[in-house]
DNA sequence: CAGTGAGCGAGCTTCCGCTTGACTT
């Protein structure tokens, strides 16, 4: 019998805990959260003050039994969760879920992964704070009030199956209004003037790349400017010189990886998360779940003694770096290497490439400055008032530089980092070239997953855990979708003054391609639209910051959690209960013309399974025709021509063995259909114009495929087969699917057997139901 | 994966935040 049972949050803090603590101690995960609000219905009693209706999550009931057991047993159980919000709330869930009394319960925390951190929060036990646990449950209950009622209210009025909640519908918003923001950008464009001189002194010739310190708006002015130069002299007027210093960003938080690994090694969000866990669980990284910035002063002395081996210690300097996210609960380290020392790790390449980023990030943030000089010369026209500014910058000491700079997400800007000639007041500068280049204005990006992590942290919506979750979820509804458009080429003036002579020619650029960013969808827009309409209070960007500051008052013990729930809720359950009667079904419909041969008119719209075009209206005597979009058109662009299109589908090709072969597009795009057999067309395949002989083509193709798929077929029964799917044979009925049990030869099994294995077990779970977990 | 779209209506969907394995067709 253990005497300490010490519960923490994740297993492999549990593991490397156990390891500090002597045999006395046995360290246990929950795996997070063990209990939540029941989703059979709203799981909250409105009626009774808001109560919480809690249950066992279902996929803890077994690690929760288990504890139960071991808690029983045990002398003292120390509850170890994070010392957070949601970490309080488990200590309590635990306290009551396996009965262990308040003489028993040992609530203690920390904040770094270290023997010394373990051992003095085992000297520091404490109780468990209620008013922090009732900040948690009024977070808890808010959400699921917003969720479950502002959801049920959008399939009521737009399509079924959407969804809304405090964080997913403002990073949506995010995404609709950059859009809307890039489609009302006005291009505007300046000359930009750039001089090539060059420096003869005694000993050599040096050229020198000034720009003038003005752009000018029009080509007129600029070609102007270029006249005024002809047989100018350019002479040194100025030189001034200025220290300066680069110093390195913090040690990454979850936020932080995401971006830098996405912009380093172009990871998504969510890869970068799984590449992280991977090294978290085999102990090479710290938590990679956190907002913190904090090193512990373990790690801080290995990174010194490491800069120090590898670069000498003028290159060490020791910080400790505070938060400026809102709302930072730093329950963790920062994200740093468990051994400072370990310069690489095993694995495969995207693990070694995160980890590298993930040391040198670390390392760099305890090292030296870097020290600058920053030069500009004033070169002045002899014929203008304009002046020509070089600027230069020379590294005098590289500090962090050496091993790591963080990225941006703005382009490159060019002429940095130049190392100038030396010169020296009232040097004459002869001129080889100037050129006047027209340049454009920039509209603002679009978000790359990473991006929307960033302005999410910003805004306080959101946390470690969720960032990436909620940028799936949004995709999965199909609000936004990530995808890479290719550019258009823009052409551009160039006006270049040498030897007298002013010269133009047009150049040209590709502009605006755009790889893995986010753009919003016709239903994202939709929904979007309706909930500022409807709900501006939940979609305001700063509704999380406001409810933030109420749910601290309620962990401060200043305000009672389901008074403060019950102020919002009134308000908000009347505007549902005004929205649902008040307003009628919205579809975004849009009429696009009327067909030619008909007459009749043809709208884009939403409907149930997202945006279609629509012929005819919907009235007593006819049937409008639909047609889904393709993808790649939207509400907003798609032209009647196109829409048309649409509507030449379904065609009939011929009548094959009596049955009619018809090409048509559906959910998964273009099929044929024969005799209630569907075949996909590839993506080559033009459903407008494929022939008889092609589609035959494709469905010996799949008949094959399916022949070779069945192991198998009994003549009983036509339904019952045995396949051969990825993971091995498996029996189908009905279109469900069963496993064959161990021990059992596929190839083997009667018809008998088969009904038997059939009757007895059940379906394995279709993709479709795991999918909605 | 499944191949739709009036309206009728049953019965389904849904939130955020904490954590990892299941076990896949």
């Amino acid at each position: 019998m253990t005497k300490n049972l010490v519960i923490v949050e994740s297993p492999a803090k549990a593991k490397t805990i156990e390891g500090f603590l002597g045999k006395e101690y046995q360290v246990k995960s929950c795996f997070g959260h063990i209990m939540d609000l029941s989703k059979k219905d709203l799981g909250v009693d409105i009626d009774q003050g808001f109560i919480p209706k809690y249950i066992i999550s279902p996929d803890k009931k077994k690690i929760v039994n288990e504890l139960k057991k071991l808690a029983r047993n045990a002398d003292l159980v120390w509850l170890a969760s994070d010392e957070d919000r949601e970490g309080e709330a488990i200590a309590a869930h635990l306290m009551d879920v396996l009965n262990i009394s308040e003489s028993k319960a040992r609530r203690i925390a920390f904040h770094e992964i270290t023997k010394p951190a373990i051992l003095e929060a085992i000297e520091h036990p404490r109780g468990i704070d209620r008013d922090l646990v009732n900040a948690q449950q009024a977070r808890r209950v808010l959400d699921r009030l917003v969720g479950f009622e502002l959801s049920p209210l959008l399939w009521k009025k737009i399509k079924p199956s959407l969804s809304a909640g405090r964080v997913q519908s403002v990073a949506v918003r995010l995404i609709v209004e950059r859009e809307e923001e890039i489609k009302k950008f006005k291009v505007g464009s300046s000359f930009r003037i750039v001089g090539d001189f060059i420096v003869s002194t005694k000993d050599k010739v040096v050229p020198l790349q000034a720009e003038l310190s003005e752009r000018f708006s029009t080509r007129e002015e600029a070609e102007a400017f270029l006249g005024r130069c002809i047989g100018a002299e350019f002479v040194v007027e100025d030189i001034e010189t200025k220290p300066a210093k680069k110093s390195p960003a913090p040690p990454f938080t979850t936020s932080t990886l995401q971006q830098e690994a996405s912009r380093k090694l172009g990871f998504s969000v969510a890869n970068t998360m799984r590449v992280a866990q991977d090294l978290y669980e085999s102990g090479k990284i710290t938590y990679m779940r956190t907002d913190s910035l904090n090193l512990s002063n373990i790690a801080i002395g290995m990174a010194k003694q490491e800069i120090t081996d590898s670069f000498g210690a003028d290159y060490v300097k020791t910080r400790k770096f505070t938060t400026r996210s809102k709302g930072a609960q730093e329950a963790h380290e920062a994200i740093r290497p468990t051994y400072v020392n370990v310069r690489t790790v095993e694995g495969d390449k995207s693990h070694k490439r995160l980890y590298d980023l993930i040391w040198k990030r670390t390392i760099a943030s305890q090292m030296a400055d870097a020290l600058l000089e920053k030069t500009t010369v004033t070169i002045g026209i002899s014929t203008a008032i304009e002046k020509f500014l070089a600027k230069g910058e020379i590294i005098t000491f590289d500090g962090f530089l050496k091993l790591y700079m963080e990225s941006t997400d703005e382009e490159q800007n060019n002429g940095e980092e130049r190392i100038l000639p030396s010169l020296n007041k009232g040097d004459a500068l002869d001129m080889n070239q100037i050129q006047a280049q027209q340049k454009f204005t920039q509209q603002p990006p679009r978000y790359t997953e990473a991006m929307l992590v960033k302005k999410m942290e910003e805004l306080g919506i959101g946390r470690p855990s969720t960032y990436a979750p909620t940028i799936s979820t949004i995709q999965r509804r199909e609000y936004v979708v990530k995808e890479d458009r290719p550019g258009v080429t823009r052409t551009f003036q160039v006006l270049t003054l040498k030897d007298g002579e002013i010269t133009s020619e047009e150049k040209s650029e590709k502009i605006g391609s755009e790889k893995a960013k986010l753009f919003p969808t016709d239903v994202g827009s939709l929904v979007n639209q309706f909930l500022l309409q409807h709900f501006m209070n939940i979609m305001d960007y700063n509704f999380t910051a406001s409810v933030e500051e109420e749910f601290d008052e309620i962990a401060e013990g200043k305000l009672v959690w389901n008074a403060m729930i019950k102020d919002f809720y009134g308000p908000f359950h009347t505007r549902i209960e005004q929205t649902l009667e008040g307003t009628r079904k919205v579809s975004g419909e849009k009429l696009l013309g009327t067909d030619p041969k008909t007459g009749l008119n043809v709208f884009v719209k939403i409907g149930r399974y997202g945006p279609m075009v629509q012929m005819g209206n919907a009235d007593m005597e006819n049937k409008p025709r639909f047609a889904a979009l393709k993808k790649g058109q939207s509400m907003e662009s798609i032209s009647l021509e196109e829409a048309l299109e649409l509507f030449k589908l379904p065609r009939t090709l011929g009548i094959v063995d009596n049955a009619d072969v018809v090409v048509a597009a559906g959910r998964f795009g273009p099929y044929i259909r024969h005799k209630s057999q569907f075949y996909s067309l590839m993506k080559t395949d033009d459903p407008l114009t494929i022939t008889m002989e092609r589609a035959s083509e494709i469905m010996t193709e799949k008949k094959k495929l399916d022949q070779e798929k069945t192991v198998k077929e009994f003549g009983e029964d036509s339904n019952l087969k045995i396949l051969k799917g990825k993971y091995g044979p498996y029996i189908s009925f009905n279109k469900l699917n069963y496993k064959i049990p161990k021990g059992k030869v596929a190839e083997e099994l009667t018809f008998e057997e088969c009904r038997k294995i059939v009757a007895d077990s059940k379906p394995t779970k279709s993709s479709k139901s795991r999918k909605s977990k």
